[in-house]
DNA sequence: GTGAAAGCGCTAACAC
DNA sequence: GTGTTAGCGCTTTCAC
């Protein structure tokens, strides 16, 4: 049943029935009735691969994103399905699983594609590959937009977050209640929100005037089991920290299974910050204070800053078009970590 | 740059750089190595949708979700992904958020999309809007595989898990923990995890001579809230049960906000068991009890099923073609909850 | 307001 | 082993 059948039966020219599934003015009523009869009886779905073909353009939009089991990721996954089917676009998911040779094969398996726009969350921020690879994109006319990663020295337009301030603040409520040793379990260096939430840590501790000591600072890059390796090298330091600021909700579970396994409790025997809340804690005792973000709408957002590219194509403003990189607040959630200074003077129990 | 371009380059015909793209043996060696020096010197690919078209099929296939925030889901989902990916397929995702209407609409515009293949958990089992829609793509030739949840009378090929059993052994176990008023969180009947559940806790009731209780039966429709009011109705009765079977993880969630909400204990106060590990709590001291299943291999799994169905269409062995439903084993992860008896004995510190 | 026909980029049957 | 050519099912000028 293609667009011949229908324009048989309704005794029209194909052409016409283009118009009508296309919503052109320029159809009579009384033929566009007679069109959509057809189409109904028939229970007819314009070919759309025949239709991108010919038009030389799709509504198919890829997301890469390297784990959606992680919490963070299908939040922002929902977000812009949400968002895609409101526009009718349909949206593939790539898993990266971490992997930059993945990475780059996908990107390699989507250049026949003819994709309407790319969200990524890329592996590295250094990767000359993916960097190389998703500028051809654009230079194609398909829109690239980053969301919570970056690509180094790039303009892509993207969503991130305040990775620096957010890191800053959580430290600093650390330092505000007592704490002087604080330690970080830090991402990979090649991620923008790795070295910032650092570069927050550290400005921090700075601006307190306390001595960055490097034993303190380990990479967990991002993985439950590096954190837990890092938390324990921390602890069996001569001297182990009263506060670690764990840097992603990954990163912050390895802390909570090695204090678990060495019966360390919140608070009590060590202070822990995270960054990006974990939903389930909230059910439990364990008050877990948070930097927290928008994920759910940074998601949202990410897809409108890819509409946005679209219109802009659509208008043929390209030059006008200036690149558009926002930066989401995060905010702490405290949750019972204050207590820490009510402990240090004595009375817990309150 | 298109098939013409590079068979001018190459000096050959659109026909033997098709064949070339294609894996066809009917090359000379040598005039291979032309058409791939003029691919790669131009960094050509092939347009998928124009062969697409052509062939009149496509690697794409669609996943259709309720909510890929949901653990389970985003689970289920990467495992789809992972296996699709082996295998170049390219895997659409859509989210229904349990609403019918949505669901149809995917399904609609599914219509004219050229997938190769379905993966859907549908919202209800009893939808016939649904039932009729998915009956159609298969009659179209477009295999439809379903994934935990099942549609009533249909033999589409699916993976499910063997939830009544996986109740069943939820219940027994606390039966044989010495409890006798053991209520139920359940999910909608509209779902056969939901009805299956549900009569794998009555059957562990009767079997073991227990009287069923209606009160003690209350639907959590597989959300956080409503599980949260069916507790707080739980505990308000005269006479409250003193353990908890929770239907899945969302419902559990909402069990443990009330106990939180209230000061319970789990275990001392009241036990609960629930449908789904949730990874989180392992983290805290929360030591809940699950039926746990293997969530990302029934992904996996689903992919497989619909692989081969795609390679039996290939075969024309459709008369030859049985259905395939395969039900997953449940195991129940026993967390603390059986201290209850030991509790009961009067020695709950050991 | 409507139709004829070329074209989107590929594949595959057929001819050589 | 390779080329010619007619589709695949739409859209879109250009006529009328």
């Amino acid at each position: 049943m293609n667009i011949y059948d229908i324009a048989r039966e309704a005794g029209v020219s194909p052409a016409t029935v283009s118009r009508v599934i296309n919503g052109n003015k320029n159809v009579r009523e009384e033929t566009r009735k007679k069109v959509l009869k057809a189409i109904e009886n028939n229970n007819y779905a314009p070919s759309s691969v025949a239709r991108n073909l010919s038009i030389g353009e799709s509504q198919n939009i890829a997301f890469i994103v390297p784990d959606v089991e992680n919490p963070f990721f299908s939040q922002i996954l929902q977000g812009i399905t949400d968002k895609a089917s409101d526009s009718n676009y349909n949206v593939f998911m790539f898993g990266t699983k971490e992997d930059p040779e993945r990475e780059h094969r996908i990107l390699e398996s989507l250049k026949g594609e003819l994709i309407k726009g790319l969200i990524i969350i890329p592996v590295s921020e250094i990767d000359e590959e993916t960097a190389f690879r998703l500028t051809n994109f654009e230079r194609e006319g398909i829109p690239v937009v980053l969301i919570d990663r970056d690509i180094k020295g790039s303009n892509f337009d993207g969503v991130f977050s305040e990775d620096i301030q957010g890191a800053y603040e959580a430290v600093e409520c650390l330092i505000q209640e007592g704490h002087k040793k604080i330690a970080m379990i830090t991402g990979p260096e090649t991620s923008r929100p790795g070295h910032d939430r650092l570069r927050g840590y550290k400005m921090a501790l700075t601006n307190y005037n306390i001595e960055i000591n490097e034993d303190y600072i380990i990479n967990g890059n991002f993985i439950e089991e590096d954190a837990y390796k890092a938390m324990k090298t921390l602890m069996e330091l001569k001297e182990p920290p009263t506060a670690v600021f764990s840097s992603n909700n990954m990163t912050t579970l390895g802390c909570l299974r090695y204090l678990k396994e060495h019966g360390l409790k919140l608070v009590e025997d060590i202070s822990l910050i995270g960054f990006d809340d974990i939903k389930e804690l909230q059910y439990t005792d364990i008050n877990l204070t948070v930097v927290a973000r928008p994920v759910y709408e940074m998601g949202q957002e990410v897809m409108e800053l890819l509409e946005r590219r679209f219109s802009y194509k659509k208008e043929g403003d390209r030059k006008k078009m200036i690149v558009r990189r926002n930066y989401v607040k995060t905010w702490l959630i405290k949750r019972g970590s204050e207590k820490y200074k009510k402990f240090q003077e004595g009375n817990v129990n309150e």
